[in-house]
DNA sequence: CGCTAGGTGCATGTTATTTTCAAATTAAAA
DNA sequence: TTTTAATTTGAAAATAACATGCACCTAGCG
């Protein structure tokens, strides 16, 4: 991802160059899409300033060369479509409205990729696999995170539950042990009644698993924390991202756990559509459907 | 988005290339990403023929000649990372299925950007607006989906509510009029028990906006189809992909709605956090934190 | 069997990039 | 202000990469 930022990175690499180094970063940021179909000679002679010194430019950038720098920047201009924050005006057409928060939710689950911990995962994978009981628990925006969730462990045959109600969560909570792990999720991290109930099954030895922003109160908390952090929030955007992000991670808990637990589970979690069938309404006048590219609901 | 199909492209051509020619385009199909930091030697001798051969080999692709294929192939290869459909094989490590997953959403969410129709959601939106109560049905997966949607429209003010349960939805659906909107939420389009509510609260004259598959009868019921069609169904993806897919589009419609409502609202939903700011736990040794970058839990 | 046309690679020419080095500029010190 | 050292810059040469012309080879056809 270091392409991905290339343009930025010049941009912050700016005041550390030289004077002529300076004119040649500016040209390129103006026009970086001319940029990647100029010789060396046409970029020096553009940016008023001799063919070593761009050479230089592009080692300052930690390139090997001219050649490399102008591929990266091909390659950056290329995956770079903008996946970027938003930021809505109030004149906005449908139609790029649209296009800003599918791109900015694109661009944050690209983010989430990048930074998601692999080992962390693993060992999140690791004890909710061994788990007796799994419970999610989250209020507000992550409550119905947590139903999905809950849903979706059902399916691997794991026992699971979601609470998003405090009392409810605090009941549960004190009938678990060590046996069990607890998610928690949270846009911030911060939640109190969260946290509270998060302190009662730590308490007694089970393992809590976190999906919230690092250095919060709950992800230090947790035994497992894996960190969620958006880019600070233009606008809308962590308010829409969040919760997506977290039915992401899950997901890819969820494949993990199922892959852990034996690969026929895989197919379970696919197989469990034949059951749901007959709760189907098939077109009328038209022959069978061919097996059906859906799932439950 | 010529260069996204590049590797596709040489794939077609391959037949009407020269033998010698051809033994480049394997060359290339097998080890795009080293092509693009080799010279053309390295190039022909990795393929074993002599220099021209590559060259003659890029004007039949119609490029310059090897730097402008090369630069060509670079941006192709950073814009196509692979957002396609995933196969999970058994066998895959965290890091592998972590990227599978994560890539597949994306290309999933790239293509409903490019699908859903702006006409068709503008007039949802209208409807949305003009509604005085808004209700959201959706069973099984597609339930919190529900949940997560009729949370956002509350917070604009919306009077708006989910139900999961068939009996709650018949009830509530018979108190509805054509002053109303239904959101029908489904993966398959074809659950009975949502396709008997729709109807039930169609012949009251009340609006039904769907997220489903087009062709399917809940969309050939609804007043305001909104198509949701993933490609078939490899694996897993389309049972992960669909509920995100439909949060995300709920989201449009949530933003529209706000912008019509008037500017006002867009905040509000920015707004909104700052009354629950005293549910949250502050670090406790740190200074105050900077406002939170977070909002509602 | 020889001829022709198309395909291929060698060797060379051309162009682009990199390095070297000296000039020039700037900064620092006297 | 002048001198000196250090840094920055560009000119030119060297190197490396790329493209082209041409000759050779192979295969297909008469």
């Amino acid at each position: 991802m270091n392409s991905f930022n290339l343009l930025k990175s010049i941009a912050e690499a700016h005041p550390n160059l030289r004077k002529s180094e300076q004119k040649v970063a500016d040209f390129v940021l103006e026009n970086p899409n001319e940029v990647i179909h100029m010789r060396i000679v046409d970029l020096a002679s553009e940016a008023n300033v001799s063919e070593p010194t761009v050479v230089r430019f592009c080692r300052a950038l930690n390139y090997d060369g001219f050649q490399d720098f102008k591929l990266t920047l091909a390659q950056g201009l290329a995956s770079n479509t903008n996946f970027e924050q938003f930021s809505l005006n109030s004149k906005d057409t449908v139609m790029e409205f649209k296009e800003k928060i599918f791109d900015s939710m694109i661009g944050n689950l690209l983010n989430i990729k990048e930074q998601l911990d692999t080992e962390t995962v693993e060992s999140a994978i690791d004890s909710l696999a061994k788990a007796r009981r799994v419970e999610f628990y989250g209020f507000g925006a992550s409550a119905p995170v947590c139903t999905d969730a809950a849903h979706k462990f059902h399916r691997l045959k794991v026992s699971s539950t979601s609470y998003s109600d405090p009392h409810m969560q605090a009941i549960s909570a004190v009938s678990l042990d060590e046996r069990d792990v607890v998610v928690a999720i949270s846009q911030t991290g911060r939640t109190k009644d969260l946290l509270h109930t998060v302190k009662l099954v730590k308490d007694a030895g089970t393992t809590v698993i976190s999906l919230c922003p690092s250095n919060t109160p709950l992800s230090d908390a947790a035994t497992i924390p894996i960190h969620i952090d958006l880019e600070e929030d233009k606008d809308l955007s962590t308010l829409m991202s969040s919760r997506v992000l977290h039915l992401v991670v899950i997901d890819v808990l969820a494949v993990g756990v199922a892959m852990k637990l034996g690969p026929g589970l895989i197919d379970h979690l696919k197989t469990i559509k034949r059951s749901l069938r007959s709760l189907r309404q098939n077109d009328k006048r038209l022959p069978l459907r061919k097996p059906s590219s859906s799932e439950e609901e």
